[in-house]
This record gives structure tokens, sequence and C-alpha cells, in this order.
DNA sequence: TATGAATGAGTGTTCATTCAT
DNA sequence: AATGAATGAACACTCATTCAT
């Protein structure tokens, strides 16, 4: 039975180190930019190789788009509270983003992928999307945040959910996409996670009711981080 | 020397004549589904031809991009007055950006170029842009709009405004180009238009002040035209 | 010894299976279309398995067609009576066809595997084919039935034995091998017996020798079985 | 007006030489053993240039069909007197091919790209032919002329037109793809035109309709000619 | 005995660019 | 000035076969 764990174990790894070539190629070279050849190269493998793990170069792809956000996901998901307000929320939301994206490049891999392979989504329409991504999962969390909060008289009644979803997606898929697309060594992660949390601030306030008090809309940084225990008042 | 004149009215001719092929075939397809071959033939020329005008196919697409980015910049600034605040000139250049996408598809060719030829641009740095885009200065512009917004008072003066102009920018890029991704008929410029007011109204919401008046920052829409002239208080 | 035996067996076993697997897939998919992937994934086996029982693709192809070549040859000849006239031979022969036919997909696979090994076998020489399969047999079957007509003075003397031997192969191969080119449900074995009876019946009546009565040289058909033991006329 | 024609005449030319060499390839190795590579490099081309002659490998071997196919018929359907009896016909048919098979290969190509583009063609069903080529018509052809015979009393009643005309063609068919499969030097086209003058000779006659005196249905071989001027009586 | 893993050599097709004429 | 012709390099994907374990 050992055998077959460690075989598992093998291809597990196999797969893992695939995925790493390709995402490495991704972030060097953009999405578009990366062949199934460059990946086998760089993964020291035969292209027939490749396919034995993976029955697409877009399956591959869907898979490190995937596996990113599903991390992402859970991860915020685990952390939730029940009786958070939206606010509250958004900033639990932004803080799992905060820890994402300054210990790795998922973020950058997520959002690439998802241009790459679903490049006209969100922002029109939901129904056009072609390939199931875990990554669309995003964009309700963030409807569901925004309708909260428009529910509790912390957001504009006059906005539109959807579409505030649609663009704070595209807004960190642009971001994160163009990072991408840079050389290696000119990319930033801090100056990506700046800008990123300068835009959803502002998207904030932008769509905050008017009148309310602006304080309550600071978003954690990497300086400020947010600790939902302390702030979530479950004793009022 | 009539001669060379002529010659060189007929260059120019020929040059618009190809530009004007290549953005049909742009809108109809989207910029990456658009092969030199394609050029070519609408333009019933050869493909050798068409290298005799243009030096690569990037420098074609930039050339159009340019032409474009040229025409709204110069309609803004003509329509520019003195003494006009920041919040008036806001308005002004959304009029003309509603103008501009309302009678053609100039605008689809600026953004659609421009994310095929800087993908990464404006988000990161001015610096690493590769090719000379007229686009930049749309930069520039709505940056000193912004800015100028600060120093009236208008603007949170926590904001920075590259970053703003970034923003922007990036938005409109998204908008268009997943619109341009469309097919031509499925194309809703109408919606375009609203979702991009939208967009550009709330990040002017989310950079103002604290406490200042939203009635202030209503952008124009296709509704509701802006009149610079009547709001401008040259007097006061 | 008792495992050695049972080892053979065993061996012989898998052997079969694999074989059985593989007919399925030349009836489903035609010979062509089957890859060693598809007949390991449907015997349940590795690819390299396959590789112990068979030494290639090429061989386990042969195989199969001549343990359904064998089947046949062997039933046809201990069906044969001795001294029965060619006419009553060549009944035979078509009662057994019709009987192995009626009952499975037998003489598809024969036909289409050879097709698919030895393409331009019969029709030029035997000398060049390259590989020893079974069915060269019906070959000289055909041909001695045909020599025995013309010493009997059914046939036409002018007719050269092999060459209506290689002829009549050459019809039913290409008849079964369109037939299974077909999708499986599309397939009708009835319409294909039916006209290869009627090409046989034609070539018969093509090589009779001029003046003889046609009544004697209807072929039996899937109404009309043919009964040897009645027919023959042991004691004439 | 003088350089118009000479690059037309070149461009012929070229797709000439290139179906000549495809021709030599599809002898030498067989229809399915030919890659647009190997074309390209027999022709001494790159494989871009073969797709400007070609839109693709299918339309040049469909090309190299028709060109054949269509010079048989053309010069058959020439020839053709009006009130010629459906045997006179058939003999007239069979000189032609005689005439075309004695000079050069075109016939081995004309079956052996009809078998590779419609491989289950003429046996089972016309309808199910997915391209069109030229060929089809070889079909209807021997079709007109079985049922004219058997108007005239010339052939059996019983017989269906439409198979025989299937017959022939898989016969001719089977006959030359086998050669063509052949190692070019084992080829022997005498022996091709022998083989399929008999095959011929010895359906007609097993459509014969019974009594008929066979004298009458002799084909042309290689050393009798047919010539139809003498034998169609225009004065009777 | 059995197999998972690996691969070399191939498939048809596209496209931006060059160059002799 | 204009072009027809040519091409190298690339693309995603497949398959029969081998071999260490």
């Amino acid at each position: 039975m050992g055998i077959i764990e460690r075989r598992e174990r093998e291809k597990t790894e196999r797969k893992a180190q695939i995925m790493r070539c390709a995402k490495e190629l991704i972030l060097e070279k953009g999405a578009e930019n990366v062949s199934v050849m460059d990946i086998a190269k760089r993964a020291e493998l035969s292209k027939a190789t490749l396919y034995l793990y993976f029955p697409s170069k877009d399956l591959l792809f869907m898979d490190i788009c995937n596996a990113a956000a599903v991390r992402f996901i859970e991860n915020f998901r685990n952390r939730l509270y029940p009786g958070l307000t939206a606010i509250e929320t958004i900033k639990l939301y932004w803080q799992c983003y905060l820890d994402m994206f300054g210990e790795s490049d998922e973020m950058v891999i997520v959002f690439s992928m998802w241009q790459y392979l679903s490049p006209g989504y969100p922002f029109l329409s939901l129904e056009d999307a072609a390939k199931p991504l875990t990554i669309f999962e995003f964009y309700t969390d963030i409807q569901n945040m925004i309708a909260q909060g428009i529910a509790e008289g912390t957001f504009d009644p006059a906005v539109d959910p959807a579409m505030i979803a649609r663009t704070i997606l595209s807004l960190f898929s642009t971001a994160v996409e163009n990072t991408a697309k840079l050389p290696k060594d000119a990319r930033n992660v801090r100056f990506i996670i700046d800008e990123t949390t300068n835009l959803f601030q502002i998207i904030i306030r932008g769509i905050a009711r008017d009148g309310l008090d602006r304080a309550l809309l600071n978003l954690p940084t990497l300086l400020e981080k947010y600790e939902p225990k302390a702030l979530s008042s479950k004793t009022g």
C-alpha cells in the first residue's frame, strides 16, 4: 500500500511541478505567450508527458487558476464570522487578499489566468462565461457583500451590486495582469498591494451612502492589519 | 515640387485608407484576430505594399491608436476654457467622451489598440512603456485635472493623482476592450457608456474631499448634457 | 508441471481476452481508428502489458485476423465431403460464409483486419505478402474450387483460377470493409450478405462455360439454404 | 500583358509540379502515408508555400483526383456517338480506360485518391459522400450503360444497375489501389490492365441475359482495339 | 507478471515578414 | 511604387513503443 501512496504522491508532485513551471512562465512572459513547448522545456519533460498529466493546455491553465482561487476563497470563508456587518466582511475579505498576496504571486496567477481563459468575462455578463472557473465565486461573494451593505445602510441604495462586483474584479484583474506582463524583475508585489488597496478604498468610498462617516470605511493595509475578532461587536 | 507634394498627399491618403480598413477589421473581429493578410485584402493591396507604408503590424496599429487618441485630445483641448474649475473640466472631459463615443467607434479603437500594444502599460509606470502612444497624454490630462481638484479643495488631498489617472484609464480600457471582444452586432454602445459613466462617477465620489456636497460632482450622462459655457463662472 | 500448464492456460486466456476487446473496438470504430491505448483501456490492462502478450499492434491485429480465418476455414473443411463437384463445393463454401456471417461479426473482422494489414495483398501476387496471414488459405481454397470446376467442364477453361480467387476475395474484402467503416448501428449485416451473394453469383455466371445451364449455378441465399448431403450424388 | 500571362503560366506550372510530386509520393507510399511535409520536401518547397497553392491537404488530394477523373470522363464523352448500343458504349468506355491507363499512372491516382477521400463510398450509398469528387460521375455513367443494356435485352433484367456500378468501381478501385500500395518497381501497369480487363469481362458475362451470344460481349484488350466508328451501325 | 511513466517523431495549419522583379 | 512568391518558426496535440521498477 505504501507503493500506491508513494505513486500517488509522486504523481501529485509532478502535477504540482508542472503547474509551478507553467506559473513561472506565465509570470515571466504573460499567459498568452506561454506555449506547451515552453512549459515542457522548463519542466524538463517532453510535450507528450505533459499531456499525461493534463488533458489540454486550457485545462492545465484552468487548474492553475482554480487552485489558487480555491485557496483564497476557502481561506476567506473559513475566517468568516456569523454576524459580521457588511463593512466588517469587506475588511476581512481585504485582509485575506493582503495575506495571500503578501506571501506569493498567487493572485497574479489567478487573475491573469482568468483573463486568459474568459477574457471578456465579468464585465459584461455572467452568462457568456464558457468555462467553469472557481474564480467566478469571487463575483458572487463581492456582490453579496455590497448588497448586504446597501441593506445595512452603509452603501448608496442607487448602486448596482453586480456592477460594483464587476468593477472591482476588473480593476484587480487589470492591475494584476498588467503586473504579470511586466518583466519579472520589474514587478513589485508591494506596489500592487498598495495600488489595489487604494483602488478598493476609493470604490468603497465612492459607493458609500451620502453623509456616512468615512472613518468606518478604512480598509486594512499592509501596515494596519484588520482583526475581525476584535471589531465584530458580538456583544452589541 | 508640385509633384513631390502630390506624392506626399497620395502617400498620406494611402496610409489613411489602410488604417481605415484595419479599423473596420478590428471592430469586426477584435484586434488579436486581425492578420496582415486580412488588412491587405480589405485594402485591396498586397501584403508587401502594406509594409511600404508601415514598417510593421505593430506600428500600423500604433498609428491607428494614436490617430484616434489625437482626435479626442484635440477636441477636448479645443473646448477647454481658461478658468474652468477642476470639476468643470472633468465634466467637459466626460462630455467629450460621451460625444465621441456616441458618434463613432473611435474610443473602442483607441482602447483596444492600446491594450493590444501596451497591455501592461499605464497601471504601473509611464517609464516602462515601450512604445510612444499618444494615448499616454490622456494620462497626463487626467492627472492634471485631479491635481487641480486637490488644489481647489474638491478632492481628498491624500489621493495620488497619478494613481487615479491609471485607474480611470484601466477601467475604461477594460470596459471598452471587453465590449470590443463581443461580435459587432452584440455590442451595445449605450451599455458601455452607461457603465463607464457610473464607474467614473463612483471614482469621482470616492476621491472627493470628505464632507463635500455630492451634487457638485454629478457627471454628464447621455440624457443630461453638460454645457461648459453656461456653467463656467468666468466672472467669479 | 501443473503450474506450467496453468500458466500457459492463463496466458492463452489473457491473449484471448485482449483479442476480444480489440475486436469489439474494431467493429465499433473501424480498424484504423483503434489505438493501443483504446485496447488497453477496454481490456483493463496497461499498454505495457499488451506488449507482453503481443510484440506489436500489427501482430495483435494479425492474430485477430488469423483466429477468425482459421475458424472459418476449419468449419468449411470439416463440412467438406469427398466426391463433391466443384459447384457443390462452392455452394457449400458459400453456405459456410452465410452461416458464419449470419451468426457473428467474424467475417467483418477477417476482412477488415486483412485490409488493414496487407492492403495490397491478394490482388497481385502471393509472394509479395509480407505477413503470414491464415486468410491466404482462402485464396488457395477458392483457387482449387475454380480449377476443379474448369476440369469438370463447369467453368470456362480460358479463366485463370488465381485471378478469380483474387477477385472474389477483393470483392468481399471491399464490401466488408466498407461496411466496417460505418458506425456500428448503421451497419446492416443483411445488406452485406445480399450484396456479396449477388456479387459472387455474377462472377460464377461470368466464368461459367458457355452454354451451361445457369440453374446449376444458383448459390444458396439467406432464404434458400444449401444442404450438401442431399445434393451430393455419391452414387453417380 | 506578357507578364501577367507568364505569371499565370508559372503559377499553373507550380501547381502542376506540386501535384506531380504528390502523385509520385502517393504512388510510392500509398495515399495515407503521404504527409504535407513529404510533399513539400519532394517539391523542394516549404510547407507554407504549399498552402499558397492549395488551401488544404484534402483539397490538394481532391484536385489530383479530379484532374485525372475529368480527363478520363471528358475523353470518354467526346468519343461517344449518338446511337451507340449499350454494349458498344461499354466497349468504348473500356477502350478509353485502356488508352488512358496504358499511357500513365493516372488511373492509379484516380482510384487511390478516391479511396482516401471517400473510403466507403460507392459501395453503400451515394448519399454518404462528403466531398464533391468528379469521380462520382463514373458511377452515373456506368449505371446508365447497364440500364440501357437491360432495356436493349443485352443484360439480365433481374440485375440492379446501381449494384453493378458499385461493384465495377469497387473492383477497379481495389485493383488499382492495391497496385498503388506496392513498391513502385514491383508495379506492373500491363498486369493491372489485363487484370481489370478480365474482371470487367467476367462481370459483363455474369450479368448477360441468359442465352445471349457471348461473342457480342468481348471487350477490347491491349491487343485488340475497339473502333466504335466501324461498329456503330449508323445506317441501320 | 504487470505497469506507470516517459518520449521522439510526427500531424496539418497559420502568420508576420522578406525579397526579386 | 507595387507585388507575387516564399518561408521559418510556431502552434496544440497524438501515438506506438520502451523501460525501470
